[in-house]
DNA sequence: GTGCATCCGTGCACGGCGTGCACGATGTCC
DNA sequence: GGACATCGTGCACGCCGTGCACGGATGCAC
């Protein structure tokens, strides 16, 4: 099974791809070599091997370069959250779509993504200046999946709709950051305890806040 | 009733206090007029009759100086908060806090900070390279808040409060887009709906989201 | 007030950023 | 294989954010 992105056409297609990974690829490489502020637009062109132009072309800068792995993972959790069947709630399938996305998303590739998305939110809380992007792309990311959620109730897009999108991602938010957090410096936090999060905060939000 | 902030004590503290609101005035008075593409660092340092390095002392950027206002008001909500008497439930005296912020704030300033906050937020809304910094100023306010309730429910801070910060400030976000989405372009678009789908919003926050 | 320590505003310089533009190279289509 | 669209590249420009050093204002103790 492919990724979640359609397979390419034609060659010209083919390229662009592989100069946007590999621009992404660079800058992640970097940034876990050199530390986030010692990363600069022309060292990531150099990296790709490509010109300092070059890499405006595919991202507006460093930041944008480093989060599209995390926004990678994000679009994943919306896509996955469509391919679950309609008859589930809501927030069941939205919880689902979560836990398949964290346990690699049957991607054969020994869940890579899965491990470069981790290190990048390891990046974000030791460099805030990635932080204010990294909400972006969550952002954006709400509204993809408000639509579909909206799509899923077969009503227009609503304050329902937006407000479980924004409240789902920021959940997530929320139980990764405590979870990288308790973790530390380590190599592999225990992804047991990640899973069992993520179904807590579910459940709290389908009971209710109040207390 | 003096504003949220104490009382400046000496001399030093006063003058830095009245720049930095000159410099944070200017910037807004600037986008107002130019548009906030053509705002730029050495203009608001003019604006405001300092040198564009002075300006630098101040904020990171602009971006910081024009969200400054908007982040008074969300600091204001958590002021608010830690207000509310403690026998109310969590979301009720959060819904009760953002309510008085919206309300002026028993300011007799004839609501000048919540025309000022409003102003900002259209801009933000036509300006997207002002969203991430918005975001990053509501999730400093996050974990402000999520202090505030775990001293509230006399807990350690834990996974409750910080989805709790997280999901009202979230629902805010949503309710207030919304909000400016269908006002357009009006001059002031009506307060008591937007009351009315705050209430709401918190109400499905309390009553659980699942469907 | 006088002296002293501290803090603040300012100018300068520098490297990095992001973009408009033009031109040559490469892929695409018939 | 020729016309056309698209992409990579170099160049130039203005803005950004910061380290540094210096002079003037402020606060404090006496």
């Amino acid at each position: 099974m492919m990724s979640v992105v359609a397979a390419p056409a034609g060659r010209r297609e083919r390229k662009k791809l592989a100069t946007r990974a590999a621009l992404r690829r660079a800058a992640l490489r970097l940034a876990l070599r050199d530390g986030v502020e010692n990363v600069t637009a022309e060292r990531i062109a150099d990296e790709a091997d490509v010109a300092r132009r070059t890499f405006f072309n595919y991202f507006s800068g460093k930041e944008e370069a480093l989060l599209a792995t995390a926004a990678l993972g994000a679009e994943a959790v919306v896509a996955r959250f469509r391919a679950r069947p309609p008859r589930e709630s809501v927030l069941t399938a939205l919880r689902a779509a979560v836990l398949e996305v964290m346990d690699g998303g049957s991607d054969g590739d020994d869940d890579l993504a899965g491990r470069e998305h981790v290190a990048v939110l390891r990046l974000i809380r030791r460099a805030p200046s990635l932080l204010p992007q990294q909400l972006s792309v969550l952002a954006a990311q709400e509204r993809a999946l408000a639509a579909a959620i909206a799509e899923r109730l077969e009503l227009p897009d609503d304050a329902y709709a937006r407000l479980c999108a924004t409240t789902a991602f920021g959940a997530l938010r929320v139980v990764l950051d405590r979870w990288l957090e308790r973790a530390g410096d380590d190599v592999t936090p225990p992804l047991d305890v990640l899973r069992a999060e993520v179904a807590d905060a579910f459940a709290m939000l389908a009971g209710g806040l109040d207390r």
